[in-house]
DNA sequence: CTTAATGTTGTCTG
DNA sequence: CCAGACAACATTAA
């Protein structure tokens, strides 16, 4: 689930942490963080937060400390106070089994920070590297979209746009449907749009992550209910194709997707 | 049993 | 040097 969609979700959530501070520290899965349990500890213990930020699909949790970073990875899911910001899970319906927990934060207050991962590829550090992540999908300019492909010159646009250090933010399932509303074949080589394509590409990357963010979730987009074989295109009812485009299963319209 | 999965990273190859 | 293919990571569920 963990798409810039879902981190901003949980950015909003963990707004409730702002001016609380950290009592106790615990890894019940220390594969969690490549920093051990006593380290995270050490560091976080008896610090209080600030305001959540979000780069990406990094989720910064600033304190009067070190900046406590978490990345959902492909199943990574966040609570606070018994609260959740996103319905069920894809690969665990079930959602917050006790075995599932990797990480977690009593407060001061009583309150609780959980991070539940089913497949454990969800990782918690501290002081992550943020530079190396490009800039937010979510508020890209148009010059910051044009830089970002334009340097990817022959690669596939979809790969660009998949690419953390080009573009920080989207996922498989953002892609897909951003390119379909956009009319654009994935496979594209990214420096060959033309000023138009760009145009409408900025637009609707816009657009449809307001749009899933209204909606409460990456997969909430025409396209995602329809990645299976034998699905057609709600525009023009062409049968989708299906390729790995980046290394992702795609799917796409090569009628309306040029 | 097989396959695919909302992610990232490193290695190999042409 | 670049892009693409592929495995690995670890697990769930259809």
């Amino acid at each position: 689930m963990p798409e810039l969609v879902e981190v901003e979700l949980s950015r909003q959530l963990a707004g409730a942490l702002a001016g609380r501070r950290v009592r106790s520290v615990e890894v019940p899965d220390p594969y969690a963080s490549p920093l051990g349990p006593r380290a995270l500890a050490q560091a976080l213990i008896g610090t209080e937060f600030g305001l959540p930020r979000r780069r990406g699909k990094l989720l910064l949790l600033d304190t009067d400390g070190p900046t406590l970073a978490l990345h959902f990875g492909m199943s990574g899911r966040l609570r606070l106070d018994g609260r959740t910001a996103l319905g069920p899970l894809r690969y665990a319906p079930s959602g917050l089994e006790v075995r599932w927990l990797r990480f977690s934060l009593g407060l001061e207050d009583g309150g609780r920070l959980e991070l539940f991962d089913p497949r454990r590829l969800a990782r918690v550090t501290l002081d992550p590297d943020e530079e190396s992540l490009g800039p937010d999908a979510a508020t890209l300019t148009l010059a910051q979209l044009r830089s970002a492909l334009g340097r990817g010159h022959r690669s596939a646009l979809k790969a660009c746009l998949l690419d953390q250090r080009r573009v920080a933010g989207i996922g498989n399932l953002i892609c897909d449907e951003v390119l379909w509303r956009s009319g654009l074949a994935p496979s594209r080589p990214a420096g060959s749009l033309g000023e138009t394509e760009l145009h409408r590409l900025h637009r609707q990357l816009r657009k449809t992550i307001a749009l899933l963010l209204d909606q409460g979730g990456s997969h909430t987009g025409t396209l995602t209910p329809l990645r299976r074989r034998g699905s057609r295109c709600p525009k023009d009812g062409s049968p989708l194709a299906r390729s790995v485009v980046g290394n992702r299963t795609t799917y796409w319209c090569p009628a309306h997707q040029r």
